[in-house]
DNA sequence: GTCTATATCGGGATAGAC
DNA sequence: GTCTATCCCGATATAGAC
């Protein structure tokens, strides 16, 4: 615990995010989580009462840190060009940052998926304005698209899924060359807009 | 267990495999696969030893559901583009009638990644050859292509991104309406070859 | 081959001392 | 706020009857 400073109620949460991204929900026990933080059991209830409503809390704090994003990004007033490019950026350096979170972000949604309304409220994000906000843009820049529920999912699926399939793609395609794959996830910024571009440009 | 001709140990087979693709290794428990079952604990004990057992069973079993078509078509003497249309379409099929495959997969891997030299033997694919000859058809049609690499990565994930994410998307995109989104996963199989293709003619 | 009974351990959670 | 001790349950696994 190279964290001084901060109370113990944010050292477990940071612990417990940790903990709970590489394991996943079923795969982690409060006393994995005491250990990991060098505190006791009984003080994680005595924060949170609950490991069910300790993983409400981390769940909500992984996902409201790539969520905003998207908004922030499309609601903004670049060209959608420079959209394109600014969120592949951004994605792939988060997801460099913090490589987990795509699986396990999936992995609990698909275990839960009811409890994703009131994370989408939480993170402060609406889809409709959202995806009115894209529309807007597409029309204005005279932007042709056969679909655009299918450009957002080719950018999303080719942004997070180098991350997700990450052991089965190094094993199978390099080799398990760790650093050959960083740096393939480094060209992943340029290839997805490369790729997102000329679909849009062909339509 | 409407299968009344098989072999108990087979039909174990089939019931752990449902079972541990919709939760997982650390969600499922010995007593959920009996229940599910229809027979006794200890009976799974018997047949398979242990739950670690099983489950390596299971996850090879599930790997070969997925994994050979890759080998079979890429094999194969089609052309290039057939090759695209054909993997598309086949495995688009495969996730909607195994949707949980995926996210399964890449979980667990995500998990043991250690694993996986072991399975791709057993599933008799050698990831060498079939890029091999994936080079070789790129040859001979005159295909120009950035990096295959980038080319596998983007095919696999506009394929496989759909199922993983279908909550995320689903939610957010379609309003959670399941008809449209099982009509989109049908639309995938041209618009996943479309956008491949297009950014392969485009160098 | 299939069951019941049981052993053993680790899980989440609470009470209460300090 | 932090710890120890404890409760209760459910997990894997085994022994042994039928």
């Amino acid at each position: 615990m190279a964290e001084k400073n901060i109370s113990t109620e944010e050292h477990i949460l940071n612990v417990a995010r940790e903990v709970f991204t590489e394991n996943g929900y079923d795969g982690t026990s409060m006393q994995m989580i005491a250990d990991t933080a060098g505190i006791n059991k009984s003080l994680l209830h005595y924060y949170y009462r609950s490991k069910d409503k300790l993983f409400h809390v981390i769940f909500a704090k992984v996902f409201s840190l790539f969520i905003p994003h998207l908004g922030v990004i499309f609601m903004s007033d670049m060209s959608f060009e420079k959209k394109i490019n600014a969120f592949a950026d951004r994605y792939i350096d988060v997801f460099i940052e913090h490589p987990l979170i795509p699986i396990f972000v999936m992995q609990e949604l698909s275990k839960n998926p009811d409890k994703l309304a009131n994370l989408i409220r939480e993170a402060g994000i609406n889809p409709e304005i959202m995806i009115g906000k894209i529309r807007q843009t597409l029309e204005k820049e005279n932007v042709v698209m056969d679909d655009p529920r299918h450009f957002m999912v080719n950018l999303l699926g080719l942004c997070i899924f180098p991350f997700a399939a990450r052991p089965l793609i190094q094993r199978m395609i390099f080799n398990n060359d760790e650093d050959a794959y960083n740096n393939f996830l480094q060209e992943r910024k340029r290839e997805v807009p490369q790729i997102i571009l000329n679909a849009i440009r062909k339509g």
